[in-house]
DNA sequence: ACATTAGTTTAGCCTTGGCTAAAATTTTGT
DNA sequence: ACAAAATTTTAGCCAAGGCTAAACTAATGT
C-alpha cells in the first residue's frame, strides 16, 4: 500500500514541486498580457527578449500553455491569451503591483522593490497578500 | 553575427534555473543541518520524509550537494556539511527566520508565516531584508 | 515577383528534480 | 551467527526549462 513514501501528507514542501510550473505559467500570461497592452501583438520574440531567453525556448513553453488552455496561437502567428488565460494574468499582475507597492512603501529602492517582487509574488498566500495590503492601508493614511 | 538572441551575455545557464538549483540546495543544507541539531545525525530517510520526496530523489539531491562541495557522506553512512555548507544553512536560517519573524510581526497566522517565508525567502535580496529588520525593530520599540 | 531578411518551428541534447522497481548494504532480533 | 528488516543506491523513465543548429514560413524591399 505505501507507494513509497513520498505522500503521506508531506504538507510543508507540496508547492515546491507542482507550483513551479504554474509560476512559469503566471509570468507568461502576465507578460503576454503586458505586451499585447503595450504594442498591440505579443509574439515569441517579444518574450524571448522580456524573458532573457531563447526564442525557442518560448515557443516550448507557449505549447505548454496552449496545451493547459491558457493561450492560443496558429503557427506563425502572435500569441493571444484564453479567457482563462487572461483572469490568471490580470490576478498576477494585482498581486505583483501590491507586492510592489509594499516593498516600496518598506522602504526598498525602486530598483529592488522590482526583482524582488518578481521573485516574492509567486510564494505569498491570500493572507500575506491581505496583510501587505493593510499596512499600506495604514500608510496611506499616516501620510 | 547573432547566434540567437539569448546570448546578450547569458552563459550556459540563466538566472532562473541556475537560481532555481541554489534554492534547493539551501533548502537542503538548512534541513540538514537542523536534523543534525535535532537528532544528533542526518540520513537520507529523514530528508526524505522532511520533504516530502522518496528517498531517491534525496540520493541524487546529495549527490549534487556533493559534487559542490557542500556535503560530505559515505555510501549508506549518514550525511554531514561541509563548511561551505554549514556557513551556507547558517545564513539561510537566518534570513528565513527574519522573514518569518517579519511575517508574524505583520499580522499573518503563524502557520501562514511558516509556509510563506519558506517560499519567500529565497526571494529577498539583502536590502529588502534589511527594511524587514528596520521595521521589526521599530515595532520592538513600540511594544 | 522574388530574393533577402526576420520570425518560428523542429530536431536533438542537457540538467534538475520527480518517481518506481530492483539490487546492495547495513542493522537487528533471536 | 544469520535471516529478516530497514536503509541506501542503481537503473531507467518522465516533464519542465534551457540551449544550438537547421529547416521552414512570412514579410519586405527593390
Amino acid at each position: 500500500m505505501p507507494p513509497t513514501d513520498a505522500k503521506k501528507k508531506s504538507q510543508p514542501f507540496d508547492r515546491t514541486r507542482h507550483d513551479h510550473a504554474s509560476e512559469t505559467a503566471e509570468d507568461y500570461v502576465e507578460a503576454i498580457a503586458s505586451l499585447i497592452e503595450e504594442k498591440g501583438v505579443c509574439r515569441g520574440a517579444d518574450l524571448a527578449k522580456h524573458f532573457g531567453v531563447s526564442h525557442v525556448t518560448v515557443t516550448k513553453t507557449v505549447l505548454r500553455l496552449k496545451r493547459e488552455g491558457l493561450a492560443e496561437a496558429a503557427p506563425y502567428r502572435p500569441i493571444h491569451l484564453t479567457g482563462k488565460g487572461r483572469r490568471m494574468a490580470k490576478a498576477a499582475k494585482r498581486r505583483h503591483q501590491i507586492v510592489f507597492a509594499f516593498l516600496q512603501a518598506l522602504g526598498v529602492s525602486d530598483a529592488v522593490a522590482m526583482t524582488d517582487s518578481e521573485g516574492i509574488e509567486h510564494h505569498v498566500s491570500g493572507e500575506t497578500l491581505k496583510a501587505f495590503q493593510r499596512y499600506l492601508e495604514a500608510r496611506k493614511k499616516d501620510k
